[in-house]
DNA sequence: GTCGAAATTTGATCGATGTCAAACCCGCCT
DNA sequence: AGGCGGGTTTGACATCGATCAAATTTCGAC
């Protein structure tokens, strides 16, 4: 195969982009000193926000990217802070949330493999508006704010794909307002297992991706209160070990 | 004055068509049956939906508008719905809600004159993804989602204008997360007091646009909850009657 | 495998808010 | 001015979930 420099990549197809970032050369050309483990490059390649990029588009979003590796609970952005740059989140788990005066701290949301965070201030506010944290060990997208912005002012799919990235962010935002003011706990944990069961009625079992007290915080929960609303669902048919939770009736849970 | 035929209007300069869509026969080119007064007329144009749009995409948004007036109580769209428009307030609020399974609803968003409601669902969802329902008597204007998308495929200022629009509601039902999450009710109130009143701290007067229920069910309480915050705040020198509330000391509030 | 730290569970308690019912007040209409 | 009715307040109560503390389990590193 051939090595094409790299401003001929603007007009490769998409999958030939693809198939060339995993070379060394790329690096570069990606602003970044990534090493992006092929996992890691399926999740970004199925963003909602480089799904459908036309190549041009494509390259140009890589281009505006790096990619970084971060250790649990190092902070990613503050509140406040001047927004430079947005996250899609590759691989572990991102905590966005906000702080009390008096320091309490609720999650807003847990953004997992795939989704991206702080990108409503590409034309929302001019400050963070949550502290974010790695949950756990994460790699993470990096995007320019602002040449994503003038990207977006050039290209049509661009400007779509932020489109259909707030839109279902937004849509989950006002889904987490509505469960939490009509759930109970048992409730919200039983929608939880719900969402991640095949449709049909049966027995099911699923594993958690994180720890229970991220799931907690992502349900507005203390961790007491995930652990209690779970032994209530003992008597609906759940059973949970470590991160296993087994159901032995799907269709029952639905009635809680 | 000339008066061009309306077929020109893509040439003219935004506040040309501003004076040009109180005439008569403009009624037809925005297909509808409106009668917008000048109030509404004024709304409309601020939304962050038309407000920066070059008049080319102006016409184009307001072909694709129609206005309508509905009585307080009226159903918009119901959950579950194809999605076939969106809306924005020009006049009196609207109530976003969710039913439980016993039929108990709770409040997503109110929404009030300027803001648009389930544009989400341009780039999102299949169906609507709860109810909305006129909470007073209100004038909307109504968006037809297909032609708003071929429009934003062509001009980029319209792609514009629905991502910052899907940003602002991003952030504000993120904010909604939040306050719920951290705050308690008489916190909440006060938060929005404080939202509502000058910067600086000294005494402060506001008046309530809608029925104390509606605030109520906006902060996620039960009406008989805000009542109590209410009295609760006035050990902080917060003073209700009827719609109108006194402050003392807008410093002493923040404290709360 | 073992050890130690961290996460989770459990118990006890408390505060906050929803619910139901009744009293009250205010706006509005005649 | 009077009176009707919806919205609001108040009271009593039940429930849910937060908090603190302690016991227990799980997980990760060596």
């Amino acid at each position: 195969m051939s090595n094409p420099p790299s401003h001929e990549l603007v007009f490769l197809n998409h999958s030939k982009v693809q198939w060339l970032y995993t070379m060394e050369e790329t690096a570069e050309m990606m602003n970044s000193n990534l090493k992006l483990n092929s996992r890691d490059r399926a999740v970004l390649m199925k963003t909602p926000f480089l799904n459908g990029l036309g190549s041009s588009s494509l390259v140009g979003m890589l281009s505006a990217m790096s990619v970084l590796s971060l250790a649990s609970r190092t902070s990613i952005f503050r509140e406040g802070e001047k927004p430079d740059a947005f996250y899609c989140v590759l691989s572990g788990y991102v905590r966005l949330y906000r702080l009390s005066h008096e320091g309490r701290e609720a999650d807003i949301q847990i953004c997992g493999p795939g989704e991206t965070f702080a990108e409503c201030l590409l034309y929302g506010g001019d400050r963070y508006a949550h502290h974010a944290q790695a949950a756990e060990n994460v790699t993470l997208a990096r995007f320019d704010m602002q040449a994503v912005r003038d990207l977006a002012d050039e290209q049509k799919d661009v400007a779509r794909a932020v489109m259909t990235s707030l839109s279902r962010h937004l849509l989950n935002s006002m889904d987490c307002v509505a469960n939490d003011r009509l759930f109970t706990a048992p409730q919200r944990v039983a929608n939880y297992i719900l969402a991640r069961c095949p449709v049909d009625g049966g027995p099911a079992s699923i594993r958690l991706p994180f720890q229970k007290s991220l799931l907690a915080g992502m349900l507005g929960l203390a961790p007491e209160a995930l652990s209690r609303a779970f032994s209530t669902l003992r008597k609906t048919g759940v059973t949970v070990r470590g991160r296993a939770i087994q159901v032995v009736d799907v269709a029952a849970l639905r009635d809680i």
